[in-house]
DNA sequence: TGGAAGCCTGGTGT
DNA sequence: AACACCAGGCTTC
């Protein structure tokens, strides 16, 4: 607990969250590694979250008191009401997530707003991690409202925001392509074909198929916005790494399209996709980064 | 119903 | 430094 004798700046929650991991581990494209910790904005609030010993401490970039609505607002984003533990232990002796699991205890699957995650995850196609941090940071600073003194402390734009800019602004952008998708979903959200609100309390296959239904959306980018916003933990996005790991530690047949190894996964690991995926894509990911191969 | 080409453009490696 | 080649996918043919 920080006092300086007047004001109540800081927050601790206990909890141990791997952050790099976590914040900067391919769910999330808005978070910048600043000070030892993460800056980046949950909703309309900067913060800086940095780890500490089985807690992370959680300040404004602003000097503006931690309130207790802040402290839940990252909760719930972090997601920290999931049994992690449990998870761990039931596949503590799993072949592929063992190792993962005793070398990174902490990942979490965020709960991020809809919206945004979605975006992030239609620019994700055909890019590459740090190219999907400059597009949805352009967004952000572009048309988001600015949230902190910081360049980045930008909130992310509404879909009423970003459907008013238009595709080719958005190819201005540098979004490429995928301009014309963000575009379409921005319309389809803002008109109110599209209510991602309501897709909270559909079952995952309907959720996902109204997710599908939109232009640019397949079902990877369906998955994560599903697996990474809306908390759906049956959502198994496969992109080419989890495929690997999934051939190479569990036998999946490697002949088997993207789609077929996906519901081949949903049907191993039910509610525990999402948790699982995301261990192996951290495993396989980091693993392919190593000089050597074991 | 399966498979391959094309899409934008910044990152990555040489 | 410049220049290929490629990328966490989707649509179309």
């Amino acid at each position: 607990m920080d006092h300086d004798g007047t004001h109540h700046l800081t927050a601790t929650i206990a909890a141990s969250v791997d952050l790099p991991s976590t914040l900067d581990g391919g769910q999330s494209f808005r978070w910048w590694g600043e000070a030892g910790g993460f800056r980046g904005v949950i909703g309309r609030r900067a913060y800086l979250i940095k780890s500490a010993v089985d807690a992370i401490v959680v300040d404004s970039v602003d000097g503006s008191p931690i309130r207790p609505n802040d402290v839940a607002a990252i909760e719930r984003y972090l997601a920290l009401d999931y049994d992690l533990k449990g998870f761990a232990s039931r596949f503590a002796k799993d072949r592929g997530l063992g190792p993962a699991l005793s070398a990174w205890p902490g990942i979490r699957i965020l709960r991020q707003d809809p919206w945004e995650c979605l975006v992030a995850f239609i620019c994700s196609s055909c890019s590459n991690i740090p190219r999907i941090k400059l597009n949805v940071g352009s967004l952000a600073t572009t048309y988001g409202d600015k949230v902190g003194p910081g360049a980045r402390d930008h909130a992310f734009p509404n879909a009423v925001r970003l459907a008013s800019a238009g595709e080719l602004a958005l190819r201005g952008l540098g979004l490429g392509f995928r301009a014309r998708y963000v575009a379409a979903a921005a319309e389809a959200v803002s008109e109110g074909r599209l209510d991602l609100e309501s897709l909270y309390a559909l079952p995952y296959e309907e959720a996902r198929d109204r997710l599908i239904s939109l232009d640019g959306i397949g079902e990877k980018v369906a998955d994560c916005a599903l697996a990474f916003a809306f908390d759906k933990r049956e959502a198994f996005p496969i992109d080419r790494w989890v495929r690997r790991a999934l051939i190479e530690w569990y036998g999946a047949p490697e002949r088997l399209s993207p789609e077929k190894v996906a519901s081949w996964a949903r049907e191993r690991f039910g509610t525990d996709g999402a948790y699982v995926q995301q261990y192996l894509f951290h495993r396989q990911r980091l693993s392919a980064r190593l000089p050597t191969r074991a």
